[in-house]
DNA sequence: CCTCGTAGTATTAACGATAATACAGCACCG
DNA sequence: CGGTGCTGTATTATCGTTAATACTACGAGG
């Protein structure tokens, strides 16, 4: 903190008026004249006075801040995400406090009691983990303003996220379409229980009458580009007569797509390869990379939305409400054309 | 805020001591008996009891809290860099607040403003321009500890940055110990007045005997992938004889390798690229890239090791010091083998 | 037996702001 | 001419914590 700010005793001291008279002044209240308001304003400009906020925020019991709990910053998606909370929390005059998780529950705990301790006015939540979020749910039972931003529609808290089923179904809906019938899943979602990409993408075999076929799915160890590589690798091992390729991520899909170059395998020709996420790599990758959208604009806008309703809320406590933003489909060229029986890989 | 968090005086109530008491025995104080304590310690975590950080900082005069202003949090470096900073920070005790000034130098004046307004203990900042820091100095010259990421060795303001023009000086050298002649520079810095990296390169050449050929430097208009696809473009139509490009940064590098992609131009066989930054899809590119690595984790280490010094220098206030981290070069796939007089771009 | 130190606890004063209330002085009105 | 209301300012309380100081009881020492 600064040595020796200026405060309002201060200006007090120098103008001769008091305390109260200054802060009122500076608050544009109608009650202080021009004139007297003129010479605490002059004062206040000579001596560099900047409200300390932390006084402020004691008496008037808010901080003006959010807490920001991502599970890991260098995922491009959470990054994207980062700025569009920053950026439109600081429009509506809020600090945000970033924390990470690193996907680790005790250190998600750890960082919500952080912000708790700081008096974040509300808090908006990447959980690592959609099934262990007691912890949250009993934050909210305190009356404490959170919005997850991955969430189960019964989780009893509220949530604005995308609806990674509806994706994952539209994208797999979509390569069937496009004639594929051997679709792999390269999946990273397993170790947390998110399961509804891999929810979507059987739904959509099963509404075309294709039979699910587990060789056909491989679980990737993470979810960055190294582990797309990898599971691409074990997925060409299988003979399983793969024509395309839906990846759960767009790192992972980046990763199945660098395989392919380095084994000569052609994308799209030889295998489609579908990504989710649509991060800005996916649209520069050697090969354009279809993926699935995810709106991060509109999910991080209700979100906050949401999370500022419900500091706002005064008495009645509104019951929680889960906001599902259904996603668009960007087709680039790694998915290009229709897929007639030719080369197959595996 | 929590509408109703238990505070010192609700433990009082309950256990019949009084406020300080309670204070003093939950902050471990050998005044206080074990009985007594226990007592107090179990009604606190009967009452969930979370001392307020923002009482806290009043009467203490430290938020434990440092500002981080960046220019742009889309850029991967500034990315890893947030993470890190978070990461090294909360294990402080720091929280770290975050700020983007979009590289608007008002906008930065701003989020600096806020910061101080909030009483952050010290502040990290990518200043917009290197040249444009008078209002970073005035916050030096009234006691506020600050260090700059990016910085000129006389701004008169403690600075820990990547030494830019000897990483340029050594990528520039590498390729010319492969036996390139003519290089090309793809440069974005130039709006924000960073010459450092072209001061790096034209060094290289003159320590080479090569003389400057202007055709062969390319102004990027912007920082991203799209940019450095338009630059190569415009690098190819110009007739050159360019054996290599060196770009600063990485994606300009992955743009110009996507245009190399697109017109067949074979990489590293009819052109090296090299990059700088190595952000991490520099390392998964169609070709891997060659990069002059960012030592993020010692940059930032360092930057916070300092501006907690400054924090903590109660009266001799050190004069600044700027400390260089020198870059090491990450050879790959990109700028590999001698370059022997073959096939020519433009 | 009276002082003195000390252990345990309480009281009071900060920190820097806002908010509620109080109090002059003056104009207006019946 | 006394009350009433307004205008401009000051006083006081409050937020939840820490820090400095004050008190009380008790045991030890001269």
């Amino acid at each position: 903190m600064a040595k020796s700010a200026a405060r309002l005793k201060d200006i007090a001291q120098q103008t001769g008026f008091s305390v109260n008279t200054v802060s009122l002044a500076l608050r544009g209240s109608p009650r202080i004249p021009d004139e007297t308001r003129r010479q605490i304003v002059e004062m206040a400009d000579k001596m560099n006075y900047l409200p300390n906020q932390v006084a402020k925020s004691l008496v008037m019991k808010e901080t003006r801040s959010i807490g920001l709990v991502l599970t890991d910053i260098t995922n491009p998606v959470l990054t994207a995400v980062a700025q569009a909370v920053e950026l439109e929390l600081s429009r509506l005059g809020y600090i945000t406090l970033f924390a990470t998780s690193n996907n680790q529950l005790d250190l998600e705990r750890k960082v919500i009691e952080t912000f708790r301790q700081r008096r974040a006015d509300g808090m908006l939540i990447f959980p690592c983990n959609h099934r262990q979020i007691d912890h949250i749910r009993k934050l909210r039972a305190r009356n404490y303003p959170v919005v997850l931003l991955v969430g189960d529609p019964d989780a009893g808290v509220d949530a604005v996220c995308m609806d990674e089923r509806a994706g994952a179904f539209k994208a797999t809906t979509y390569l069937i379409d496009s004639g594929h019938r051997r679709i792999a899943l390269i999946h990273s979602g397993g170790e947390n229980g998110n399961f509804e990409k891999l929810d979507g993408y059987k739904m959509a075999l099963a509404a075309a009458g294709i039979p699910f076929d587990p060789d056909l799915l491989v679980a990737s160890r993470g979810h960055d580009v190294r582990n797309g590589f990898g599971a691409m690798e074990t997925l060409s091992g299988r003979t399983t007569g793969a024509t395309a390729v839906f990846c759960s991520n767009d790192s992972l899909a980046l990763g199945a797509l660098r395989f392919c170059t380095v084994r000569g395998i052609s994308v799209p020709r030889d295998l489609a390869i579908f990504g989710f996420d649509n991060i800005e790599f996916a649209e520069h990758a050697a090969t354009a990379l279809s993926s699935v959208n995810y709106d991060i604009e509109a999910i991080t806008g209700l979100a906050i939305e949401r999370v500022i309703s419900l500091i706002n809320a005064k008495a009645e406590w509104p019951a929680p409400r889960v906001t599902l933003v259904e996603p668009d489909l960007v087709i680039r060229e790694s998915t290009a054309g229709q897929w007639r029986p030719a080369s197959r890989i595996g």
